[in-house]
DNA sequence: TTGTATGCGTTATCAT
DNA sequence: ATGATAACGCATACAA
């Protein structure tokens, strides 16, 4: 049983090709009358007809495809995210390609391309782009929307996310309960990652407001790992608050993001220290294992599936030509304190 | 600057279009001088030519898009799956559709058909279908490979997953361990959930096996959450597992997945009991979690990454047409010993 | 070794 | 209210 073009619809249906078209597509300036309506429908529906979608892009130039750039699924930040997106995607008719780009310039690349040639009718990004010149290139063909950090080099639709704020909240909040020595602990701090590094300044500008700036101890890692899964990050946090907790005494500290964070909170108990009584730790992203491990980790949300759902309405209204703006959208980040964060002592 | 085509590739390098066409296949059959070759390369590239991939699928109805059907990445051992599938599906220039069909019948049949619609070459199942209907009728036309639990009335290609096997390991290491008292804790054990009804089964007869058949507590929820995150199986896990408590003594819990087992090691200790020294615990799946919380969580291994490439080979050698035969492929499932499983006490 | 011509299945314009 | 017809951009059979 091959699959049933709109020629053989007309046949069954005994109209012209044409005729199944303006049905099936419901043309609102051609008048059909309505018993040439239920015989195309009802052949349609008894020969199973799926509008070939090659044909129908040829014409159309719409593939009802959007491409979604992302470090790695295997992220928990980034499948809240790609489930919002991809969700409200397919109640709007698209399909969403999903690329995990391990943020190296070349995947970056070469998803682009492969982007391309699909024919996706846009583009979103859950981080800011690291390959600015080929992504700017792109962006003057086809709708490219991101989520995530802004750069102000790139002229883009940006659904902001206030990382620096969200520094000043998380370091504030501790401060205010009297910590005063603090440790910033990273994966890379290098220039592929725009919002690590306006947390941390974030982070440092409240210490030094707070006359502090001489007791911040930032410990990064110094290189993107090449393969993913999920472990690196909570590594990363064991690891190099191990390490910390040998060489100096902090009250509290600060994950560059909850997994981080996650993997400090092991080391600081393997150590046999408890938190939050002798020890704060705090992260950021508010993704689900903050909120289910005990202690509970204070956390900093971005309201992310929100945002999600903005870029695609933005992505879409560009798309159908409704907006040419490039603008910025800001959410402010809220602070969530849970069990991990408490006095000083 | 509008999109080049053949035709102007054809123009700046001097030849005709099929000449073009044949130069970019690297059409075997067909021998074309070097310095035709050179020019149209060139002319390619400097037209920043990208051929159409509309007008390409028309003629050779590939899309090189496949499909992938999911119940939630928000799940995590689903982005195992997918960014495995994903990653290695791009080095074969295929793309991937994602589809979360939060176990929903209703959401199955409606990615299917928008799959249809988008022309997709293959599906790729990472879970036991759930409209059988559907999908069998799908699979006639269309090449559709199932990551899961084999389910013997579906005659579709199936990289296995012997969930059996799974319980029966579990169990048969508390046992060896000295336990008797045992509890089942899962999400619905309702027939939409083929590998959970299958980890029971094995527990179950490895009970029996023992003469432990009436020391064996199974408690599920009765109710598929209608939306997802993270949060819901950990919850379920933490909820069953304390009501248990509450009523009954046992000296171990198994979880149905490592998300269940996760939220009943919570609480446990909650409850101010020690795991693994008062009680022992353990799950399925072998994510991150369990190997990353302390104390590590007890699971089996299913080899998730290396049966999905094997699906996708799968998948495209029946795209390409190079094998008809609908079979099925098992892995053993491996016990991973942690720390939240030791002798009863 | 290369060019010409055709058709894939739609959409949409123009007739009728 | 409907039908005939012309693209859309490519791959490919056939000619030269």
């Amino acid at each position: 049983m091959k699959k049933a073009t709109s020629v053989d619809v007309a046949k069954m249906a005994g109209v012209s090709q044409s005729t199944v078209s303006f049905v099936l597509n419901n043309k609102a300036d051609v008048t059909i009358s309505e018993a040439t309506k239920t015989k195309v429908l009802e052949a349609a529906k008894k020969l199973n007809y799926v509008p070939n979608s090659f044909a129908k892009g040829l014409k159309t130039n719409q593939s009802k495809l959007i491409g979604l750039m992302i470090p790695t699924v295997t992220n928990p930040f980034y499948p809240m995210l790609t489930q919002s997106i991809e969700e409200y995607a397919a109640s709007k008719g698209y399909n969403v390609l999903l690329c995990n780009t391990y943020r190296r310039i070349d995947k970056e690349k070469f998803y682009l391309d492969l982007l391309l040639e699909k024919a996706v009718d846009g583009i979103i990004y859950g981080f800011t782009p690291n390959f600015n010149e080929h992504v700017s290139n792109i962006a003057r063909q086809l709708p490219v929307v991101i989520v995530g950090e802004k750069d102000e080099n790139v002229k883009i639709n940006t659904i902001g996310l206030n990382s620096f704020n969200a520094g000043e909240l998380v370091s504030q909040h501790l401060i205010d309960l009297g910590h005063k020595k603090i440790a910033f602990i990273s994966t890379p701090l290098t220039k592929t990652s725009l919002s690590r590094q306006k947390r941390l300044n974030g982070v440092i500008y409240t210490m030094k407001k707070n006359n502090l700036e001489n007791n911040l101890i930032i410990k990064a890692q110094t290189e993107e790992r090449e393969t993913y899964d999920s472990t690196y990050e909570i590594e990363t946090g064991y690891d190099l608050t191990s390490s910390l907790l040998a060489e100096t005494e902090v009250t509290a500290v600060i994950g560059v993001n909850d997994m981080v964070a996650f993997g400090a909170l092991n080391a600081i108990i393997q150590k046999g220290r408890k938190v939050p009584q002798d020890m704060s730790v705090c992260g950021f992203d508010n993704i689900y294992l903050s909120k289910m491990i005990k202690p509970g980790i204070t956390t900093v949300d971005h309201f992310t599936s929100h945002r999600s759902k903005l870029a695609l309405d933005l992505l879409i209204d560009r798309i159908s030509g409704r907006t040419d703006n490039i603008y910025r959208i800001e959410y402010e980040p809220l602070l969530v304190i849970r069990e991990s964060t408490a006095k000083a002592k």
